[in-house]
RNA sequence: GCGCCCGUAGCUCAGUCCGGAUAGAGCGUUAGCCUCCGGAGCUAAAGGUCGCGCGUUCGAAUCGCGCCGGGCGCACCA
C-alpha cells in the first residue's frame, strides 16, 4: 500500500464543508480553501470559510464555524471538526491509521505526456566558471531533479556559444599576446596549462584562461585600435578552416570540458552539449529567417537608424508597449546575425517546429581539468551519457533530442528582455502554444559585498581590489571581462578544506588506515557540496546573493551540512536499536489508536508533503521552498531525538512509535536530499 | 524617462502568488545542556513603527494608489 498525502483528505473534506454551506445556508460556494495551519495543535487542516460567510450572513465567523461544524459530515479518515481562533474549522485527522499507512512506500509520481527541455549552464567556454554560474546550474538541475519525481520525462541541455564574442576575445589574446598562433600550440598551451611565455597554471587551462581574458580587456581599454583583433578574430571564427578557427575550436572544448567536471563533481550532469557552431553549419538561421520574413513580423528597415537591419516588429505587441524603440534588431546591417535571432530558431528546434535537425555524437568526458580530477565525479554522472551536436559525421544511432512540449530556459534576470522576444518570435510565427510553454526560469545574480571582494583581494591579490565608488555600493556584480568573481572550483575547494578540517578534528585518534581515510575523503566532499549546493538554493530566486565568504562557509544552523547531520544521526539512532537487539523496523499494528503527541505527529505531516512541495516549487519556480521545507524537516527530527529517546525508552509501544516517525523522516528526507543533489556523509 | 526586482529583528533571509489565528528561522548576543541513540546538535532569553503615506476590507507584511531608498534592464553585446 501506497504512503497517503493530505490531499487525499482535502478533497472529501472540502466537498463536504462546501455541501453543509449550502443546506445550512443555501449559499454555493465555488471552492474552501483548505490549508495546512501554521502550529499542528489547532488542527491538521485548517478551513477558514466562516470568515468568507461573516459578511453576506451578518454574523460572527465564530458562530457561523459552530453550526458548521456540527453539520459537516466527517469523511473517513477524519477523526473530528471543531472550532478555534476567530472562527477556523479545524480537522483532526485520525492519527494512527495515517502513520501506519505512511510506512508504506510512497507512490512513484505517474508518468506524464511530452518531453520537457530544460537549459541550463550555458557558459561561455572561454574562462573558469564562477560562482554566479553555479547558480544556475544548481538552480537548472534541482529544476530538473525535481521536474522528473513528478514523473516528467526531462532532457538537459547545456548550450556551447563556441563562435561568440567572448572565446573570440581570449583567441585574440591567446595569438596577440601570447604568441599561440596555431592549433599545435594552442593545443599544448592546453596540455600544459602554460603559455610560451611560462605563464602556467596548476588549475587548468580555462584558469589561464581567465587572467588572459581579464588581460584582454585591460589591452582593448588601453590600446584602442586593438580592438579591431576582436572582429577580425570572430569573422575567422565564423569562417572556419582557418588556424584561428581551429584555435577557438580548441579553446571551447578545452574550457567546456572543465565546465563539465566542475558541474559533475556537484552532482550535475548534461544530456546534450548544442554547440553554436552547429547551428550556423546547419544553417538553422536561414530556415527561421525565411519563415520570419514570410510572415511579415520581420523586414527590411530602408531608412533611420536602424537602415539595413532586418527587425522583428514588436511594437503591436503589449509586452513590448511602451518602450522607446520595441523593435529588435535580428540581422546587422552588416549581414551578421545576432544571438537573439539564432536562439530564435534554437528555441524553434527545441520544440521541433524548424523542419531541421542537428547530427549528434556520443562525448565521452575527460573529468579533468586540473582543478578537478576524475575520481571526484560521482558514479551516477560518470555514468550518465553525453551527448552533443556533431560537426560532420553523426552518430546514426543518437537518441532523438528537441521535439519538447514545454521548455525551460534557465537564465539570469537580466536577460529577461531578449527572453520575451525569443517567445515572441514563436508566437508571430503561429506558434502561440509553443510561445506560451516556453518558460524563462530567471533569477538574480550573485554579486560580491565589498567586504568579500576585500577578502578575495587578501587572498588572490590586489587586482581584485575595489575602486572607491565600487566600495560604497551594497554589492558589486562579478565581471568576467574584468577577472572579478570568486571562482567555482575555489569557492569548492575552500569549502573542502574547511570540511576536512572539522572531520579530523572529529575523528582524532582513530586509526589511519587506507579504508578510514577514503571514507573520510567522501565524507569531506559530500559536506562541501552540501554545503555549497544548499547555500545556492536557500535564497529566493528574485534574490540577488550578496556573496560573503563567512555565510556561504558555514556549516551550523541553517545549511546543508545541518541537513546531513539529521540523517546520519538516524541512522546511528537504527544501529544503536540493532545493537541492543531491540527490533529496527516499526510494527504497522501497534501505531492505530495510539496517543500521539504533537509534535510527533507535526513532523511525519510535514514528512508526508515532499511532494506537494515539489508541485508547488515547480508551479511557482521557486526552489528554495524544497530548501527550507528540507531545514524544517531536519529541525523537528532533531528536536524530535533529544526529546525522544528511542533506544532507552523501555516502553515497547513508546518505542515503536518513535521509530516509526523515525523511519520515515529517514526515508523523506533521503528523497528531499536527492531532490536537492545534496550527498549522504557516511559519517559526520 | 519607461519597465522589472528588492526593502520584515543588529546581520542574512522565510512568510506576499491565494488577506485571517500570537509575523517566523539562521547567524550574532546572553544564560544553560555531553556518566543518558556523537554537541556540525539541543533548551531558553533578549531583539520588530513588516521602508513611508493614503485607500479597500469585519480583518493588511500580504491587495490598490502615491511616495522614498537600493539594484537591474531598456545595443547593429550576450
Amino acid at each position: 500500500m501506497n504512503a497517503p498525502t493530505l490531499d487525499a483528505f482535502r478533497t472529501p473534506l472540502a466537498d463536504a464543508v462546501r455541501d453543509a454551506v449550502r443546506d445550512l445556508y443555501g449559499i454555493a460556494l465555488d471552492r474552501v480553501v483548505l490549508e495546512r495551519p501554521p502550529r499542528v495543535a489547532l488542527g491538521d487542516l485548517a478551513c477558514p470559510v466562516a470568515f468568507d460567510l461573516a459578511k453576506p450572513l451578518k454574523r460572527a465567523p465564530r458562530a457561523i464555524a459552530e453550526e458548521l461544524a456540527r453539520a459537516v459530515r466527517r469523511p473517513p479518515g477524519i477523526a473530528e471538526v471543531k472550532v478555534e481562533g476567530g472562527g477556523y474549522l479545524n480537522a483532526r485527522l485520525e492519527r494512527g491509521p495515517f502513520a501506519a499507512a505512511l510506512l508504506g512506500a510512497p507512490a512513484p509520481a505517474p508518468a506524464r505526456d511530452g518531453k520537457i527541455v530544460v537549459e541550463h549552464t550555458n557558459i561561455n567556454p572561454n574562462k573558469a566558471a564562477h560562482i554566479g554560474h553555479l547558480r544556475n546550474a544548481v538552480l537548472g538541475d534541482v529544476l530538473v531533479r525535481s521536474l522528473r519525481l513528478l514523473g516528467h520525462e526531462v532532457e538537459v541541455q547545456n548550450y556551447l556559444d563556441d563562435t561568440g564574442v567572448q572565446v573570440a576575445d581570449v583567441v585574440a589574446g591567446l595569438v596577440h599576446l601570447e604568441g599561440v598562433t596555431t592549433a599545435d600550440a594552442a593545443r599544448r598551451a592546453i596540455r600544459e596549462a602554460r603559455f610560451p611565455s611560462g605563464t602556467s597554471n596548476p588549475k587548468g587551462f580555462a584558469y589561464l584562461c581567465w587572467d588572459l581574458y581579464a588581460e584582454v580587456g585591460k589591452t582593448y581599454a588601453a590600446k584602442p585600435e586593438t580592438q579591431a583583433w576582436r572582429a577580425e578574430t570572430l569573422h575567422a571564427i565564423e569562417a572556419g578552416d582557418s588556424e584561428t578557427a581551429r584555435i577557438a575550436a580548441a579553446v571551447s572544448e578545452a574550457v567546456s570540458s572543465a565546465h563539465l567536471a566542475t558541474m559533475g563533481r556537484l552532482g550535475i550532469a548534461y544530456d546534450l552539449l548544442p554547440r553554436e557552431s552547429d547551428i550556423l553549419r546547419k544553417k538553422f538561421w536561414s530556415r527561421a529567417f525565411e519563415r520570419l520574413r514570410d510572415s511579415g513580423a520581420m523586414v527590411l528597415e530602408t531608412e533611420g537608424k536602424q537602415a539595413g537591419c532586418w527587425v522583428l516588429r514588436l511594437a503591436g505587441s503589449e509586452e513590448f508597449a511602451g518602450m522607446e524603440e520595441p523593435d529588435k534588431i535580428l540581422v546587422r546591417s552588416n549581414g551578421t546575425v545576432t544571438y537573439t535571432a539564432k536562439d530564435i530558431a534554437y528555441q524553434l528546434w527545441k520544440f521541433g517546429l524548424l523542419g531541421a535537425d542537428f547530427d549528434y555524437e556520443r562525448l565521452a568526458p575527460d573529468w579533468s581539468s586540473g582543478a578537478v580530477t576524475p575520481e571526484e565525479i560521482p558514479p551516477a554522472v560518470r555514468a550518465h551519457p553525453v551527448w552533443r551536436t556533431a560537426h560532420e559525421d553523426g552518430d546514426p544511432a543518437s537518441p532523438s533530442f528537441g521535439r519538447a512540449t514545454r521548455v525551460y530556459n534557465v537564465i539570469d534576470v537580466r536577460q529577461a528582455y531578449p527572453q520575451k522576444v525569443v517567445r515572441e518570435g514563436l508566437r508571430v510565427l503561429g506558434f502561440a502554444a509553443e510561445a506560451d510553454r516556453s518558460e524563462h526560469f530567471s533569477y538574480e545574480i550573485v554579486a560580491l559585498s565589498p567586504k568579500a571582494a576585500r577578502a578575495l583581494a587578501e587572498r588572490f591579490g590586489e587586482e581584485y581590489r575595489l575602486s572607491p565608488e565600487d566600495e560604497k555600493k551594497p554589492f558589486v556584480e562579478m565581471s568576467g571581462r574584468k577577472g572579478l568573481g570568486v571562482k567555482a572550483d575555489d569557492l569548492y575547494e575552500i569549502l573542502l578544506e574547511r570540511s576536512r578540517e572539522e572531520i579530523a578534528r572529529r575523528r582524532e585518534g582513530e586509526s589511519e588506515g587506507a579504508a578510514a581515510s577514503q571514507a573520510a575523503d567522501r565524507d569531506a566532499r559530500a559536506i562541501a557540496v552540501g554545503a555549497l549546493r544548499y547555500f545556492l538554493l536557500k535564497f529566493g530566486r528574485n534574490k540577488v546573493i550578496a556573496f560573503d565568504f563567512d555565510e556561504a562557509v558555514s556549516f551550523e544552523g541553517d545549511t546543508g551540512p545541518y541537513l546531513q547531520y539529521s540523517v546520519v544521526r538516524a541512522d546511528n539512532i537504527f544501529r544503536k536499536l540493532a545493537e541492543r537487539g531491540l527490533p529496527v523496523e516499526p510494527s504497522p499494528g501497534g501505531l492505530a489508536g495510539a496517543a500521539w503527541e504533537d509534535d510527533l505527529w507535526s513532523m511525519l505531516l510535514d514528512a508526508a508533503s515532499t511532494d506537494e512541495t515539489a508541485e508547488r516549487a515547480i508551479a511557482s519556480l521557486e526552489l528554495s521552498t524544497l530548501a527550507r521545507h528540507a531545514f524544517t524537516l531536519a529541525q523537528a527530527f532533531n528536536q524530535f531525538y533529544h526529546r525522544h529517546p528511542i533506544a532507552a525508552e523501555p516502553d515497547a509501544a513508546v518505542r515503536n512509535r518513535r521509530l516509526a516517525v523515525a523511519r520515515i523522516f529517514r526515508r523523506e528526507m533521503a528523497r528531499l536530499l536527492e531532490l536537492l543533489g545534496i550527498p549522504e556523509p557516511g559519517r559526520m
